[in-house]
DNA sequence: GACGTGATTGTTCTT
DNA sequence: AAGAACAATCACGTC
């Protein structure tokens, strides 16, 4: 069942594109918009996130949950990743189908293991999403980085309330 | 009362 | 090339 026909192998030849080779080839060209700016931006935050870094080597056992990210709230953080927009997806079934269960952990092991037994195709879609959401966050480091030279000084102290 | 922890994979960056 | 780090979520534990 797995319906491995060619349609997997070669399907997007005309439109989505998702295959993790064309994936790497975009993501080539993310790479490269991201090194010019990344570049900048690592000579400024190397120093904060180098102790970040440090401090987080505790990773071992607790890898996420750093307090200094809110060092730059107007940096834009990493966008979630195919499997986190499918977590919330699964989530939400998952808790329908096991109310018991409410501990984010169960639930995050029973979803990697679907996903592992998902079929690309059906991942393609979420992978789509990420895609599109590191396009996105792309444009918005550089925003952000351009702001950062443009005015380095935070002129305005309070957050700007985008409030229509 | 508040914050951190834990678990999952994916993407990106660093060396 | 390979590893390290961080992304979201949410109940529970600890202080």
């Amino acid at each position: 069942m797995v319906k491995k026909t060619k349609d997997s192998q070669e399907p997007l030849s005309s439109s989505s594109t998702k295959t993790p080779e064309e994936a790497s080839t975009r993501r080539m060209v993310l790479r490269v918009r991201q090194s010019e700016p990344t570049k900048r931006l690592a000579s400024l935050v190397i120093d904060e996130e180098k102790e970040k870094r440090v401090v987080s080597v505790k990773r071992s056992k607790t890898k996420q949950k750093k307090k200094g990210a809110k060092v730059d709230p107007k940096m834009p953080k990493k966008p979630p990743t195919a499997f986190f927009y499918f977590l919330e997806d699964f989530r939400k079934e998952f808790q329908e189908q096991n109310p018991d269960i409410k501990t984010m952990r169960v639930v995050g092991k029973a979803c990697g293991e679907k996903w592992k037994t998902m079929s690309y195709e059906e991942k393609v879609k979420y992978y789509d999403i990420a895609m599109a959401k590191r396009a996105e966050f792309d444009e918005a480091m550089s925003e952000y980085i351009k702001r950062k030279e443009s005015g380095e000084g935070d002129e305005t102290e309070d957050d700007e309330d985008y409030d229509i």
